[in-house]
DNA sequence: ATAGGGTTAG
């Protein structure tokens, strides 16, 4: 929202004012003129409250004492002092009259009779009367016919009885009967609080920006910067009506006339910024507070290192760090932990262990925070992730040792987890053991991690297992579990398991989100059946989950490898549609069928366009087109792509690549050649698997070339290199065939080799 | 601080 320029002051609110003292508020805060003037005679006030509470004011006249008291002109606090005695608003108002009547226009000051009214208002406040309200809008209207000026005590206490009515408008209305010479900043600001609370935004926003002129008559000060934040911040503006930019530009404002933010308005306010992407607003939000002479703590800075964290800002997080240090505002652990956390989603475990270590103090800084279990959670998360999780594990237990914290359910999960990731399934299950002997209380984190691991290692039935006692203790799934075993079970064409699941969680209390849709959207295009997947899709789209672009690939490929190019087609238009570009899987997939169709002018269009979208060709692009110059018997044109690869091109060969080269070169009769290939492996530092191997030995064996078989055989189980059915095949069948079986029994000695043919 | 989908190879 534009904060308009005024022109006119609204509200009667005058630009500019003299200096000038308000008699009334001096008093009443309790000030005096001079402190050293000696005080005149008391005055009997207490005499002449009870004189008037036991006389009728039809007699008040009579009274010597009290037409006496009226004439030497009494203080204005006296006769504040007295009418809050009277006990009733109808006597109150009785002695303003039997006042008004008596004192001589020298006497009745207008200060007096200010304050005699405010006394009224009071007493009628404290009245056990239906409408207060309606009954103080009434006096109001009498002092206002009277030509009463309102007291500054008076004014604030119409306008919050008002404003507690929702009466906006009465007590706009009050504060426009308030001499503006008697107004001061609080009573702006309640006035501004009604404008906010009331929905009055644009005056609102005019009398705000009244108050932050730079000569302004009512200075802005803590409670005025907390009425305007509370009001954006409850109607929640930041990004709809009111943007990061403008709230800056007018928190500035409050910075210029030397009121700043508190931590926790601070704190929110980086938050935020940092949430909408607007990072640099928050750190010149942060730095123009502090230039302006504002004082920021380390909350404050750690919501802003966390958002810079978020964008891997690694740059200005060290710069904030510095000035930090510089001005002498210690880190906590929350500042320690930001970093760490964010270093490790970088993967910079050991940059991350580095700050650890220098958490413990050192030489130079002398800086001496203790981590705490957050902390130490997250480091073994940063080290299971880059597959070190032995070195997680050790540091549990170094936890354990040198800060006595005990792992709780965080640790275990992100030690599972490491383990699972690394198919140390057993590992994991000891921890899981471990974890529920220590009386630590497994979650469905847990159970999910536990569960992926092992679906991903053909463990479903374990999978299903687990699922069932951990329900069994409690710990129910929800859509994640879903998602693994949908996952899961379509990975092994189980399609009908993985349509139950689906059916039966919504009976079990939990609904669908849109990755369970996708799940099974990705497991039918896996499992060949895009048809069924494309109605999943539909159905996704019904239940309000718009497909992403994994989804759009996956249905993309799969009719692509049914031979539905015009289905395809459909599906790109559908995303364009959707608004979502394609990337480089979408490009690479479609250049993958178009080379396998041999139509390798419009594969290399495709790739064009890639490159002009900003994707380079990457070593999947390299390896479709390899792929398809093989199957296209093109072996040589295939080599001509490998070695441009590594000549022309940044993108290493992978061993897919080395793979698709020595099975064509073993299957057209070159097995020198892939043999040459599996050592240039070994020289670029490539790992070679199975799949490598099994073509050697099926090439191997169309020569009958026994000896080189066996120097393989050996190799492979030096890179500890798992044969699998295919392996099992080839070499029994050959070298049983030649009478080689004691060779074979030892290779095989102690694998267990799959006989699935999943 | 911890959990769930994707492109190339036999």
């Amino acid at each position: 929202m534009k904060l308009p320029a005024t022109t006119k002051s609204l509200l009667h609110l005058p630009t500019r004012t003299k200096t000038g003292t308000i008699i009334g508020l001096r008093y009443f805060s309790g000030e005096l003129d001079d402190p050293h003037k000696p005080l005149p005679p008391p005055q009997p006030v207490s005499e002449i409250v009870s004189l008037l509470n036991t006389t009728d004011h039809n007699d008040w006249n009579s009274k010597p004492q009290l037409v006496e008291f009226l004439h030497t002109p009494p203080f204005p606090t006296s006769l504040l002092k007295i009418t809050r005695q009277l006990g009733s608003t109808e006597k109150a108002l009785q002695f303003f009259e039997f006042f008004k009547s008596h004192s001589s226009s020298s006497s009745s000051s207008p200060s007096s009779l200010s304050f005699t009214f405010q006394a009224i208002l009071e007493q009628a406040m404290r009245e056990e009367i239906s409408d207060v309200p309606s009954k103080l809008y009434q006096l109001f209207s009498f002092a206002k016919d009277r030509e009463i000026p309102l007291s500054i005590n008076a004014a604030t206490l119409l306008i919050r009885c008002f404003d507690r009515a929702k009466m906006l408008e009465e007590s706009i209305a009050v504060f426009n009967a308030l001499d503006p010479e008697s107004r001061n900043t609080n009573v702006v600001n309640l006035l501004l609080d009604c404008l906010f609370r009331g929905g009055n935004i644009d005056d609102g926003f005019k009398v705000l920006d009244e108050m932050l002129d730079r000569d302004s008559s009512f200075p802005p000060n803590e409670s005025t910067m907390d009425i305007i934040l509370s009001a954006i911040w409850k109607r929640n503006w930041v990004g709809r009506r009111m943007s990061v930019e403008e709230i800056c530009g007018l928190v500035v404002r409050f910075f210029e006339h030397g009121v700043f933010l508190d931590d926790v308005w601070l704190t929110k306010l980086i938050t935020n910024f940092c949430r909408s992407g607007k990072c640099n607003k928050a750190w010149d939000l942060l730095h123009d507070m502090m230039r302006l002479g504002g004082q920021a703590e380390a909350v404050s800075f750690n919501a802003l290192l966390s958002g810079l964290g978020r964008e891997r800002d690694f740059e200005k997080m060290n710069l904030l760090m510095n000035e930090m240090k510089g001005k002498e505002i210690k880190p906590d652990v929350v500042t320690f932990g930001i970093l760490i956390n964010h270093l490790c989603k970088s993967y910079k475990v050991d940059e991350a262990m580095q700050v650890f270590e220098k958490m413990g103090g050192s030489e130079s800084d002398g800086i001496l925070v203790k981590p705490d279990l957050v902390l130490y959670n997250t480091l073994i998360d940063g080290l299971c992730k880059v597959g070190r999780q032995e070195e997680g594990f050790k540091l549990m237990e170094k936890m354990r040792l040198e800060s006595g914290y005990e792992p709780n359910t965080v640790t275990y999960n992100c030690l599972i987890d490491g383990f699972c990731k690394a198919g140390e399934i057993e590992r994991s299950y000891e921890l899981f053991d471990q974890m529920k002997k220590g009386g630590v209380v497994p979650n469905v984190i847990t159970l999910n991690t536990l569960l992926d691991g092992m679906c991903k290692h053909g463990r479903v039935n374990s999978g299903i297992e687990l699922f069932a006692e951990m329900q069994g203790k409690g710990v129910k799934g929800n859509a994640i579990t879903y998602t693994i075993l949908i996952t899961s079970f379509c990975s092994v064409n189980n399609i009908d398991k993985a349509m139950n699941l689906f059916n039966e969680m919504s009976e079990n209390g939990c609904f669908p989100d849109a990755k369970v849709y996708y799940s099974l959207i990705l497991g039918l295009c896996q499992a060949r059946r895009t048809n069924d997947a494309s109605c999943v899709a539909s159905k996704a789209k019904e239940a309000g989950f718009g497909l992403d672009i994994i989804c759009y690939n996956a249905l993309i490929g799969g009719f692509c490898r049914k031979n539905k190019i015009d289905e395809a087609h459909n599906m790109l238009r559908d995303m364009e549609e959707a608004g979502i570009k394609p990337d480089r899987y979408t490009y690479n997939t479609l250049i993958s069928y178009f080379s396998q169709k041999e139509q390798f002018a419009t594969a290399h269009r495709v790739m064009k366009r890639m490159i002009d979208d900003g994707y380079l060709p990457n070593v999947v692009t390299y390896g479709a087109l390899i792929h398809a110059y093989c199957l296209a018997g093109n072996v040589d044109e295939a080599m001509k792509i490998f070695q441009n690869m590594s000549s022309s091109t940044n993108v290493p060969p992978n061993t897919v690549i080395y793979n698709t080269l020595i099975d064509a070169l073993c299957k057209s009769d070159k097995v020198e050649a892939g043999i040459s290939l599996l050592g240039d492996m070994k020289d670029k530092g490539v790992r070679p698997n199975t799949i490598t191997y099994n073509a050697i030995f099926k090439g191997l064996q169309e020569r009958n070339w026994v000896e080189k078989a066996f120097q393989i055989m050996d190799q492979m189980t030096e890179n500890a290199c798992n044969p699998d059915y295919i392996t099992m095949e080839v070499l029994t069948q050959w070298l049983s065939a030649i009478g080689e079986t004691e060779k074979l029994r030892s290779f095989l000695e102690g694998y267990e080799v799959s006989t699935s043919t999943a």
